[in-house]
DNA sequence: TTCATAACTGAACAAGCGTTCAAGCGGAAG
DNA sequence: CTTCCGCTTGAACGCTTGTTCAGTTATGAA
């Protein structure tokens, strides 16, 4: 019968995780070592193995994770509307989920060439879905008559780049709050695909 | 004397700076080895040090020679014009100087990183005077009250994270060439900054 | 209080790391 | 032809890597 208290494992185990995500996305997953992770959760090396069966799965599930999770949020608040509402949920969700998770997001996109061919084409079709979300409202709002978009997949990828950008260079405490930086990102989405 | 003929130094230097640019690229910098590099190069590890004093020195100088490089072509496409046609310009040379060199911009993004402290200091340098090319062209375009730009900043990052994600996603053989996905990419920039 | 066992330690393993260097090869210079 | 030396080899160095495991600790259940 499992333990229900006092036990360290509900306590390590989300503490591994979050030593790993954050030491992956600072260091890479290459230059973190395994000894690092047990370092930062208090523990010594051989104990991780209590909880993950390796350093690649312990990748990969992170990953995946967070990719289900913001998949699955962006589902439900996606379900209605018309293109202009939903473009505006989608640049909303896409900043507010992924800045206090700046580090998933870099180890969904940097790290993909750190995972095993098996592990790496489930995180991409996850990738995929995530894309085709966003393919999906500049389809409808072309089909609305309210955006004009010379080349369906190119834009998508654009722009996909252009609200990814964002993480790389946000500061939490820097000059402007999430909200103003949406306000302007969602600006600059909006004209760069606006029918004239 | 510096034998000119019959020496394998001037076939060997390029060809080590090839392959680390290549694997550095795809693999990042903390899971290439130097054994692997020398392999590529169809040499043993030892030679390479007659070339470089270390791994990190080696990745700094092709960091550095890109970025210079890419910079020195900048200024001299940059010199004149209107804030519109430099615009353009930009655009055209950042895709065109980039697509062929897409290992050489993965490394100057991804791989800051794996740099020491003062080689970091180094090539940040760099990367912020690239930045600063477009937003001197931003500012000049909203004085001649050609673009709008709610935020300067902000705008000047957003649009370098587009242009950049491109080389995360194109594919030499794809759908485009080149030459379309430039006429493409420009047009978001240009609707995304347009005055009314 | 006793017992079973989940969780952890500490040491060990083989493999691989970046870097060094004495020795040898082979083409250019004299 | 002989000498010289730039370039390369092949082996070795001390250290770190991911992973394993027998043994110890400490907790909840009985």
């Amino acid at each position: 019968m499992a333990r229900k208290q006092g036990s360290h494992a509900e306590i390590t185990g989300p503490k591994l995780r979050e030593a790993a995500l954050r030491l992956f996305a600072q260091s890479g997953y290459a230059a973190v070592t395994m000894r690092q992770i047990a370092g930062e959760v208090g523990v010594q090396v051989g104990a991780l193995y209590n909880y993950i069966p390796d350093k690649q799965t312990l990748l990969y599930e992170l990953m995946k994770s967070h990719l289900e999770e913001v998949l699955d949020a962006l589902d439900v608040e996606l379900r209605t509307g018309g293109a202009e509402e939903r473009l505006r949920r989608f640049v909303h969700h896409h900043i507010h989920v992924h800045l206090p998770r700046r580090d998933a997001i870099r180890l969904a996109y940097d790290e993909l060439r750190s995972l095993e061919p098996q592990n790496f084409a489930a995180i991409e079709k996850l990738r995929h879905a995530y894309e085709n979300h966003l393919q999906g409202i500049l389809e409808q709002g072309v089909a609305e008559g309210l955006f004009r978009v010379a080349d369906l997949r190119v834009t998508t990828m654009a722009l996909i780049g252009l609200l990814t950008g964002l993480f790389g260079w946000y500061r939490e405490n820097g000059r402007l709050t999430p909200v103003e930086v949406e306000a302007l990102y969602y600006d600059l989405v909006r004209k760069a695909i606006a029918a004239p």
